[in-house]
DNA sequence: AGCCAGGCTACCG
DNA sequence: CGGTAGCATGGC
């Protein structure tokens, strides 16, 4: 399994290139996973995990910009900001009632636990985050080694593999127990999923 | 012009 | 427990 893994991570890689997720962070350079994130940049990429709940990225991009525009962007003006403004803000996210109580939830969360990584479990409890938004924002915004599962890593995979798997933790666990736990080639493999994902139609 | 997007919660049986 | 309605905008 874990050739048939390392061979679909190369030819995809090789069809896409790199992506160097995540893809709004302006200060990410391509090959230096290494950078340490501030606590401003962990924060946008948390929130961005969030906003993408089954919605394009363009949307996300607007409503994030909105935010910045807006001077939304820190976890203490969000849970200042009145909970139909900060709806409005998000519009362009779809579930914007959800998503903007979801947003608030995290900027609580987050300042309770500044500058500690949180545990997996801890983010399942926050109202809002699911298993795919929890591992996203681990991997993404703390660096840490869970694969993330999405709808596109299902559907490409039972394809490829000739799978059928439904259970998120089963899923997970292929991916865990096949590659080794760092967090650079997670990241990677992951956003290769999501570029394939976008071009090709797997239904 | 409908279908779909990097899900999650609540509620149903 | 597993299954599913509801949430909602914008792109193609």
């Amino acid at each position: 399994m874990e050739q048939k893994l390392l061979s679909i991570y190369n030819s995809l890689l090789k069809k896409h290139g790199y992506q160097g997720w995540w893809p709004t962070n302006s200060r990410y350079h391509p090959k230096d996973y290494e950078h340490p994130y501030t606590q401003e940049e962990i924060f946008e990429i948390s929130m961005g995990a969030i906003l993408t709940q089954n919605t394009s990225w363009k949307n996300v991009e607007k409503a994030i910009n909105s935010l910045k525009e807006n001077n939304l962007s820190s976890p203490k003006k969000i849970l200042d900001a009145p909970i139909d403004m900060l709806a409005e803000t998000i519009k362009s996210s779809g579930y914007y009632n959800q998503k903007a109580k979801k947003l608030k939830k995290f900027a609580k969360f987050f300042l309770e636990n500044e500058n500690k990584t949180p545990s997996r479990d801890s983010l399942l409890e926050i109202w809002g985050i699911g298993k795919e938004t929890a591992d996203s924002i681990l991997l993404y915004a703390y660096k840490q080694p869970y694969f993330v599962i999405d709808n596109y890593t299902k559907r490409i995979f039972n394809k490829f593999l000739n799978l059928n798997i439904e259970p998120y933790d089963e899923w997970q666990n292929l991916f865990h127990k096949s590659l080794q736990k760092d967090y650079k080639i997670f990241n990677e493999f992951h956003a290769l999923i999501v570029a394939e994902g976008k071009t090709q139609r797997y239904r």
